[in-house]
DNA sequence: GATAAGATTTAGCCGAGGCAAAAATAGGAG
DNA sequence: CTCCTATTTTTGCCTCGGCTAAATCTTATC
């Protein structure tokens, strides 16, 4: 476990099994290389090498576990991910549609300190501008209210948006069009 | 000059043979390793890749110079670099002395877009913390007034810290105890 | 229980970018 | 002009993280 020299591979990895798992499906091989656009034969090694470096449970051809440190990594950099959002979006005035992709790049660059830096300018919100919940410094999620797809709204039932699902660009720009954000 | 994957490790190469260069030093085999930390066998092996996409003009045991191409990406990451300082700097209150090593990851994760939106949101500036200038959009760099070290200064003598060339970081916080910062 | 389809893993490969050790070159001292 | 030293380059190697093609395992269907 005194492995300490994690890329941004293998923080790529960390995440998406996270993001999969927690949107309730397996996080299965295929479902990690499509996710990632690597072929599946990259992904079974990348996988053998986090199990080696005790970031992730994994069996052949059983599918993957994120260790306790894995879950870690993982909710460290979904953090960033989500503090780079707000950053962009709330302070530097960038449209919602393009932050996502930013900030894929950049949560990879920031460390601990601007992190917290982020955090306090922002005064350290709990949930992104796609109305995702942002993990806390140690570890733990904001519970949240109940939710349901807007497809199961009654006609005339008033609600408010919690958030929205999607990172594609144009139908980002669509739902902000008939004024669907969250809140 | 076709060539589109610009890596982490081209720009750095780039960035610090232009800094050599702008300082008045020779970018040298020697000076580029020392300066990135790596071997002079590692610089002498991308120095001829940096050649062969037209980046650089090279001719072995010769030294290197920076092609007009070359130069523009130079730029563009010392802008980048300046923008982030400033960003981390005056807006995420980061203190003086960390910003430069932040800068230098978050530099190659910032795409046009952020750069820009970066640059709107201070309002253009030409000069960053430690008073050295900005490369502008288009690769011109604002003009300075004479500026000469501060043991040039002759004892009873007033003037205004134009930059400080430090940047580390114990330096810095040394510097700054006793007031000296630029302007 | 056999078999076909689909998912996964293995085998063998590649380029980027590092390294150390050995060879080549440049440049100054004699 | 020759030789010594410092710099630079070459050689040969390594790891990371991709890839394709071939082999293997699972699972659903008959």
């Amino acid at each position: 476990m005194q492995n300490q020299d994690i890329t941004r591979a293998h923080q790529d990895y960390l995440k998406t099994i996270y993001l999969l798992q927690s949107r309730g499906e397996t996080a299965n091989n295929s479902a990690i290389a499509q996710t990632l656009s690597v072929s599946p034969a990259s992904a079974t090694n990348m996988v053998k090498r986090l199990a080696e470096a005790g970031l992730i449970a994994y069996a052949p051809y059983q599918g993957v576990d994120l260790t306790p440190e894995g879950l870690r990594i993982a909710l460290k950099v979904v953090r960033r991910h989500r503090l780079v959002e707000l950053l962009l979006h709330e302070i530097l005035e960038m449209p919602w549609d393009l932050v996502h992709s930013e900030a894929e790049r950049i949560e990879h660059a920031v460390s601990d300190e601007v992190e917290d830096a982020i955090a306090r300018k922002l005064g350290n919100p709990s949930v992104d501008p796609h109305g995702d919940p942002i993990p806390s410094k140690d570890g733990t999620l904001a519970v949240r209210a109940a939710e349901r797809p807007l497809s199961e709204l009654l006609t005339g039932e008033t609600a408010s948006v919690a958030r929205v699902l999607s990172q594609d660009g144009d139908r980002l720009r669509y739902l902000g069009s008939m004024g669907l954000y969250p809140g």
